[in-house]
DNA sequence: TTAATAAGTTGAACTTGTTCAATTTTTTTT
DNA sequence: AAAAAAAATTGAACAAGTTCAACTTATTAA
């Protein structure tokens, strides 16, 4: 059963019959990313969303002063989504790296498109879902104006200690928004 | 005709029959919120959900050290909605300040169930919503991680002239993550 | 297994932004 | 219109975080 984990991740969100439930996996394909390989580049257009079932990925941008700022790290049962670029089919400013091999179950922008307008259901899901990712970053912008670097580090290792122990230094400073100098310097002390 | 511009800002979003559109209209009640007045403070639990039809608000939240930080401020066409405490139900962290005179539509978290049940197009259109906020939410972090607080604060101001030229310098700094004083130095330069 | 490359550490000088306190200006209340 | 309160400004001392460069320690590739 490769798609129970997906199953049960979803029931979590809503409730949703067993035969809607079949139907939405048809349209997920299973998709192996080794190590440091791209899910999605930075400048090509996102035409997938997608879900980790196993493994680890960042997401990250590069802005025009050549700095690295993750928005993320996905981890098991984590999506994989630029909403942006996957919406307006623009460019996408930002870049999917698998932090180790990974598998992901993959739905193209069409099929997405079909099940939205196919089970209504979907769109439940995903708003749910969407606003449950808006209140994290409501929460994150509000930890990055309370709290010091110091404490936002600590913070992030009690929060995703799994995620955090996969990690280099240099991706935790970029995820919380500091140099990684300075993350070095507050872990010894 | 109170309902047209609210209507506009709907099919701006998603498309929907007349039909549909009005009788979302009939659970959308016009309520006034005059200067220095709360539509919602933190500590209570959030039972509605907003739309802004004249005037403006400030949404923010103040931590445990007493330092206030704005999530956003909320014109004329934005929704003011605590996602967090509408959806679980839970004392809300924030507070919705009127900074002028202003007229929202309100609709009680019964009604917006009842319309989530009933018109799937109401599920599309927040999910929609929920999508865009969250395009926002993700471009702020980035821009709080590549700029610094001058260049923060006149993208601030270039991006929302209309609201910026009614706030106060307090107000704008709490937005920025910054002090008011180091924002009066930013200006004077 | 040894190069080669990437990651982590440390220190000194520097920049950005904070804190606190005093002063002025603007807004609100009486 | 005067008094009171809130907001904005300024400066000096300070703290948080950056930059650059040198060095050490891990990882990866040949």
């Amino acid at each position: 059963m490769p798609y129970s984990f997906f199953k049960n991740s979803i029931r979590s969100s809503v409730q949703i019959s067993d035969s809607d439930l079949a139907e939405i996996c048809t349209f997920f394909k299973a998709k192996t990313v080794n190590k440091s390989e791209f899910l999605l580049e930075q400048g090509k257009t996102c035409k997938f969303e997608g879900f980790v079932q196993e493994g680890c990925f960042r997401v990250f941008t590069i802005d025009k002063k050549g700095n690295e700022s993750t928005l993320y790290f996905a981890g098991k049962g984590w999506w994989l989504m630029d909403v942006d670029s996957f919406m307006n089919q623009t460019p996408s400013d930002l870049n999917m790296e698998a932090l180790e091999d990974s598998k992901v179950l993959i739905i193209q922008k069409k099929d997405k498109e079909y099940l939205y307008n196919q089970l209504p259901i979907v769109e439940k899901l995903f708003r749910i879902m969407s606003q449950k990712a808006l209140i994290a970053w409501q929460k994150r912008l509000i930890q990055n104006h309370s709290l010091t670097a110091k404490e936002r580090y600590f913070h992030f290792i009690e929060k995703y200690p799994t995620i955090a122990s996969k990690l280099k230094g240099k991706q935790i400073s970029s995820y919380l928004g500091i140099t990684h100098e300075f993350l070095s310097k507050i872990k010894n002390k």
